[in-house]
DNA sequence: CCAGACGTTGTT
DNA sequence: GTCTGG
DNA sequence: CCAGACGTTGTT
DNA sequence: GTCTGG
């Protein structure tokens, strides 16, 4: 899965990913990024914006905030089943940044986890599928973007470590899926599990 | 019909 | 909002 | 995902 | 051990 992950490149590097898209602000450098905080997003309907949304989607119906600790992660392999996903993948799909990510080997018979991170060999970010809503706060009135990441199964290189992955969308194939005039159905070959040349993992001693 | 869930992961 | 289970 | 809490009562 | 918060 994909429950923790870095970004620390500059804010000049992020905008490279996506020519024509523009950084609100700023962002900070992080080393750990949790589910619930904040994290850097271009959403298909601001196709010029990057922009940082609450990690744990929230669907637009949802009655109780809290569900968004536990929509961290949305499988691919039933996005257009699940009631929480399927209205979404034709409309309100994103991409996120990254330039690493964390996965956790758990060891056999020892109780202990030792964290991984994976990153690509030129350094540079890339980016994760995910989806987004937007939900609004009866109390407040106060509207809410927050996203999800999109996981498969763990390619021959991850699954040394661990049985899922992150959906990793290449450069040539962003703006297609930021594009909702592209059906979801002609895009979900990108979320199939595949080989990366350059991916590099590294046992670390703690995030 | 209404009430309640709506998710993933890993482990057994 | 929509589906599932009772 | 991990880290950290996990509780109530009464008094200020 | 399990739930909650980040």
């Amino acid at each position: 899965m994909c429950g923790r992950f870095a970004l620390t490149a500059t804010t000049k590097d992020i905008e490279k990913l996506l020519p024509g898209f523009n950084a609100d602000n700023p962002f900070k450098s992080r080393h750990n990024i949790a589910p619930t905080q904040e994290i850097v997003t271009a959403l298909s309907s601001e196709p010029n914006r990057l922009r940082e949304v609450k990690w744990g989607l929230i669907p637009n119906w949802s009655k109780d905030i809290k569900i968004a600790s536990k929509m961290i992660n949305a499988r691919a392999e039933t996005l257009t089943e699940k009631p929480s996903f399927r209205q979404l993948v034709n409309r309100k799909r994103c991409l996120i940044f990254t330039d690493g990510f964390y996965e956790w080997q758990t060891i056999p018979e020892s109780k202990k986890k030792i964290p991984h991170i994976i990153y690509f060999k030129d350094g540079m970010p890339f980016t994760f599928a995910g989806l987004w809503d937007e939900w609004k706060d009866i109390q407040t009135g106060t509207i809410l973007t927050t996203a999800t990441i999109i996981t498969t199964s763990a390619n021959e290189f991850m699954s040394q470590i661990h049985n899922r992955m992150p959906v990793i969308i290449d450069e040539q194939f962003r703006k297609d899926w930021l594009d909702v005039n592209i059906k979801f159905t002609d895009l979900a070959e990108l979320t199939f599990s595949r080989e990366f040349d350059t991916m590099i993992m590294e046992p670390i001693e703690k995030i």
